[in-house]
DNA sequence: ACCTGAACACCGTTCAAGT
DNA sequence: ACCTGAACACCGTTCAAGT
């Protein structure tokens, strides 16, 4: 009758899982994560994963979702409340300095975890943290007075960009090696090999370029819709 | 002593391997490629690729570099040449023009093979079609006035860009399903689920939005130089 | 409920053997 | 030189069996 009141706690938990598929890709990429692999750092067998996790996938899914909700969204708070159009020196450009400061830390959460951002490139999904940073984003555009459209717009092309500079670190895709760059080929790339070495000065230069040329864009569009141009 | 003078032609040459390839890519995907599915599309066993590539990875840089190769860079070829700072009517910009004309042959170029941009990301390496790329745009930004270090920074910022609206669609990451996005969670996504069926409006519509944003801003850095302010 | 070993249908790659 | 079948060391996932 009174069965045997169960006195092994589970060893597994999603939370254990997610984490030590996070160290494990971190340490060794995504391609080293095996979930017999996985399952051995935790102690367990291969199958055993699968009592929390329907697929390696949604595990995958799970990693890149801890990613996201390290990306700090306090800044879009008090966007577009007390601003309006002429309230202090700026001229009501809080959502500037919001998305700014949004975009920096977005890239240092993927610049910590550049193993995953192929998963968190696959799309918001139905990953939580993935989609409380795209109802953000678009939250504070509208607020400040971008029209839905345009919100939409500028939620995808920061993600472009950001999304854009993590997988694609242009001076890590250079290979360090002289001789792989023949000046004859290629006339404009005899220093190219020397990328490789200054890869983070490089990358983090293009970045803040971009940000704000891509900011400085952006305001003149805003501005010229509240002179009430006609968008394009 | 006279030898059986090798009557059959090869089975298998690198191009038919390479088109065969990009195909299964196209038509099903990164993950649906393995050496002997290729090998049965080709008629051959698996191990008979390895007399031609040394690993699966080579044949794929091989697919991604084809991508590459169909990239127009013809515009970048007059830039910088004529121009000078007050030549015509637009002030010596045509590095601009060139730059947008190039965004959109890269970007056309990548829409057509989705599946194979995540190898395109890896970087340029040894691939000799994107390299192709890097030194065309180097070239014509510094020949039209940038500093060196600028023009490495604009080759990596616009790689960002396409590269992100490539590999990160915004509208293909959301869901086709209302339930998906309860508006207790994120108040601001209530139409998110409509995103799915309208794709490629909103895609092009950002990557159009963000390019000129770019564009306008990089404008404004290249006239700051020009009046020969210090660059941050 | 949660973990196990065995099993299935796959992988990428190597290698000796054939022509 | 180029292709083959057999083999090795892996995969993700399912499932019956144990507790």
């Amino acid at each position: 009758m009174w069965r045997m009141a169960r006195p092994r706690k589970p060893l597994l938990s999603r939370d254990r899982i997610v984490e030590a598929a996070g160290a494990l890709v971190d340490a060794e990429g995504l391609e080293a994560v095996s979930t017999r692999r996985l399952a051995a750092a935790l102690g367990v067998s291969g199958p055993s994963l699968y009592n929390h996790f329907r697929t390696k996938d949604e595990i995958l899914d799970a990693v890149a979702d801890a990613v996201s909700s390290r990306v700090d969204l306090s800044m879009f708070e008090g966007v577009g409340a007390g601003g309006g159009a002429g309230s202090g020196g700026g001229g009501g450009q809080d959502w500037r300095c919001a998305l700014q400061a949004w975009a920096h830390s977005y890239r240092d959460a993927l610049a910590d975890h550049p193993n995953i951002v192929p998963v968190l490139a696959r799309g918001p999904g139905r990953r939580p943290a993935a989609l409380r940073v795209a109802d953000a984003v678009f939250g504070a555009m509208t607020a400040a007075g971008w029209p839905a459209a345009h919100a939409t717009r500028i939620g995808a092309l920061m993600r472009y960009f950001i999304l854009g500079s993590a997988v694609g670190s242009f001076a890590r895709g250079f290979v360090d090696d002289r001789a792989a760059y023949d000046p004859a080929d290629y006339p404009h790339l005899g220093q190219a090999h020397l990328l490789a070495e200054r890869q983070r000065e490089v990358d983090e230069g293009a970045f803040e370029t971009g940000l704000e040329a891509l900011l400085d864009g952006l305001s003149l569009q805003y501005e010229a819709l509240r002179r009430g141009e006609r968008p394009a």
